[in-house]
DNA sequence: GTGAAAGCGCTAACAT
DNA sequence: ATGTTAGCGCTTTCAC
């Protein structure tokens, strides 16, 4: 693989001035510009990045943590905050987490190997304090998940609204009865979420049965596990919120095997808006995050603190519409 | 940020030794060892990722090319690869070429510029003749999709058999009119898949009607679309083969709206047997791709030609098994 | 406008 | 078993 001196030499000209060509500098006479780029396209060259990257002090790369892949609303997400990184001449590095605590803290250690200059979290699953000190090294930014005490800015729904939106929706639908699923811990999105569901029960004066409280519901087949829960109790919720579509698909697919009718015997409501959700039957009633804006938001904010110098402190919490979505699961 | 320097110098020893122990060398005294782990653990030092692959002249990451990342069969598909990776102290870089010729040719550059060890690629929009000279800077390996031409090693399905056998299928169902839906371009992979189908319908004495056969069909929203097509034919297929589950779904759907019935008055077959296949209402008969092998063999032939120095010219094509799934669809 | 020279942080001969 | 030294490929002062 031939090097910039190798260039150099061919061109008749120093590294310097086949560097500044590489970045676009000015003070470089035409002629020799194409000299340059004439060596350079006859030997085939590609500066090497990581020469790059060691110099300059920085990689251009943002990492993006998503704790599940195969969730479509995270990679929607991810495609929407690519594009926008693309606009600005950035790199992204995908990271899955896969709700592990220590896969997480070992992609947040890119920023202290150098080899991202940010990262974006969609997801939390360490304790604040453990992330909190590699804030030293770069910028974090906090996309749709939140956490209390972070002391980073972050881009988000409000999540109370959404649980009671939804909530309340399935009470003017005539239930009273309704259970609540959701993915991991309750802190955060999951914790506002909830809260906004304890309170459209609350203000219509109902409580919470713990036993149609259902948590670790992440997919299609854990929603089916749900379903089946339920069919063995006594007391029966006759409708449900879940976190997710897919989650909502699962229990919606499960009831109609086992025989019971959606939303008759049992009203779902969905969370996300992604496409299954008017591929299947019944058609998911959901609550519509926007996505596309939330991936926007979130890259221009890195952006912006790239580009100070000053680590300052201050941070700000942007937060977004979210939108109920009325179909025929509820 | 501390460097090796400072590590160095807090342990009383030289940057040699706090190297060695960086990477595990052999030769090193207990006591010295501790003595730099406990300057590391002080310093809250971690090596510079971009100074030790410019050094060492490789960065133990693969880059894997898909062509979109909300396919939920890609990102399964990566799931995989990521696992047999880590399993070797791999890092994935995940590229998304959003079927894009340009896009796939920059992310193919990052073997010129370093960035990583070898490429895996389960999309092809180039010619290979673009691609071919590239294969000069390191490992390029097929996953599931191939192209004629090629000479290098691939991992796939016997995408002519999974043409016949979904093919066949519908024949055998009663069916004579059989559409076909494809993503992209004719070739490789599709042009195998689109022999099995012509292949099957020639053993009947079917023939092909152009009027049935769809291309750029790739996501639900295009299935929808295809439905539309056709239910304004004067002459209809009663069955359609399509590319994929979401395709699927996505015809299923738009027929139910439009009051067809599945699989009475159209039958499809889809392809990968993706979570959505069991959700929808009739459920998908569909061919099972089996992509956990598929990623765990790519990543293996990896791993083998990485630990190989001399780039010798043969190639292997490695071919796994495929399986219908019969469910309501057909 | 261009070149010389220093150095980013690390590893691997080689020497001891 | 440890240290010295050279250099991976590039960018950026500082000269001129």
């Amino acid at each position: 693989m031939p090097t910039i001196s190798d260039v150099a030499s061919l061109a008749g000209l120093s590294r310097a001035t086949v560097s500044r060509v590489i970045n676009n500098h000015p003070y470089v006479t035409k002629e020799k510009k194409e000299l340059v780029m004439d060596a350079m396209k006859q030997l085939g060259y590609f500066p090497n990045t990581s020469a790059q990257n060691l110099r300059k002090q920085k990689t251009d790369t943002i990492a993006v943590l998503v704790p599940r892949l195969t969730n479509p609303f995270f990679t929607h997400l991810v495609e929407s905050l690519e594009d926008r990184a693309a606009e600005y001449g950035l790199q992204i590095l995908i990271c899955n987490t896969k709700y592990d605590k220590k896969r997480e803290l070992e992609f947040l250690y890119l920023l202290k190997t150098k080899q991202v200059d940010g990262i974006i979290m969609t997801s939390i699953e360490n304790n604040w304090g453990q992330i909190e000190e590699i804030t030293m090294n770069g910028p974090i930014v906090l996309c749709n998940e939140y956490i209390t005490g972070a002391n980073v800015s972050s881009v988000r729904l409000n999540q109370l609204e959404g649980g009671y939106i939804g909530t309340h929706h399935l009470i003017q639908k005539g239930h009273t009865k309704i259970g609540y699923c959701w993915g991991g811990v309750l802190s955060g999105l999951s914790y506002d979420r909830f809260e906004g569901y304890r309170k459209a029960l609350a203000g219509q004066g109902l409580s919470i049965n713990e036993n149609w409280l259902f948590e670790g519901v992440f997919s299609i087949d854990d929603g089916r596990r749900v379903l089946n829960e339920i069919s063995e109790m006594y007391d029966r919720p006759t409708a449900l919120f879940t976190g997710s579509d897919e989650v909502a698909a699962g229990i919606i697919s499960e009831a109609k095997k086992k025989g019971l009718h959606v939303p008759g015997d049992i009203a779902v409501i969905g969370f996300d808006d992604q496409p299954i959700a008017e591929v299947i039957e019944p058609a998911l009633t959901t609550i519509r995050q926007p996505i596309s804006e939330i991936g926007k938001k979130t890259m221009e904010v890195m952006i912006e603190l790239l580009s100070k110098k000053n680590q300052s402190d201050e941070h700000q919490i942007y937060e977004l519409p979210l939108q109920l979505i009325a179909r025929e699961s509820s």
